[in-house]
DNA sequence: GGGTAGATTGGG
DNA sequence: CCAATCTACCCT
């Protein structure tokens, strides 16, 4: 995509995947993401490198079966299951053969919210329904299925561009949430002052048994 | 093959 | 603060 715009067309979009990590990550924000009936508009994101110098990277570790989606080409959903009980969903970036890819950490449900409801029926209010990566793949019904899935074209788990831009000073950072590591690195954007934001938590390793 | 830490969440 | 719950991955 022509440098500095925020996507508005599918093509704008698929360009933007294609490239660095970092504008990628910030032009997802805003963006709506479809599955199982739900549609989120996504408000907080985290950036991960490939294999070169990120060791917060899934794939920093190099190609396992697990991660082998990154490797390919953008545009694809990378989702791992995590703490024996999660899904997380991924945006794959970059060019082919490169592992960049983003994590969509929360989002707003703008679409299916009785469908999100019936999905996550502990949750009060409508702005915890997908507040967490986590929570979003449950309130979007997303698990192993949709491992790999091209998520431009018209398939279960669609991405689009954002209905609204959000503006360049709308955008915050920060470090990355639940990483052992590299915290000096400020790879997390978030539309500032949205309350389906989620709450950062500093990593906490687990007490051994 | 075994041991361990994990891009989390919900409850106390 | 801590348990739940299980898998991928590295190696005592």
């Amino acid at each position: 995509m022509r440098s500095g715009r925020r996507p508005s067309e599918l093509g704008d979009l698929a360009d933007l995947l294609a490239g660095p990590v970092l504008p990628a990550a910030r032009g997802l924000l805003g963006c709506r993401l479809t599955a199982g009936g739900v549609t989120v508009r996504v408000t907080e994101v985290e950036a991960y490198a490939g294999t070169a110098g990120d060791p917060a990277s899934h794939a920093h570790r190099g190609r396992t079966p697990r991660n082998a989606v990154m490797f390919g080409p953008s545009g694809h959903a990378y989702v791992y299951f995590t703490y024996g009980m999660h899904w997380c969903m991924n945006v794959v970036t970059g060019p082919d053969g490169e592992a960049s890819a983003v994590l969509l950490r929360a989002g707003e449900v703008v679409d299916g919210l009785a469908e999100a409801r019936l999905r996550r029926p502990a949750v009060r209010r409508d702005t915890d329904l997908a507040r967490g990566p986590a929570r979003l793949c449950a309130a979007l019904g997303i698990d192993r299925t949709s491992y790999g899935r091209y998520l431009l074209d018209d398939g279960p788990v669609r991405l689009r561009p954002a209905g609204a831009p959000v503006p360049e000073d709308a955008v915050a950072a920060g470090p990355r949430v639940g990483v052992t590591g590299a915290h000096d690195v400020p790879w997390r954007f978030w539309i500032a002052g949205d309350p389906t934001v989620s709450a950062y938590r500093r990593h906490v390793p687990r007490a051994r048994r």
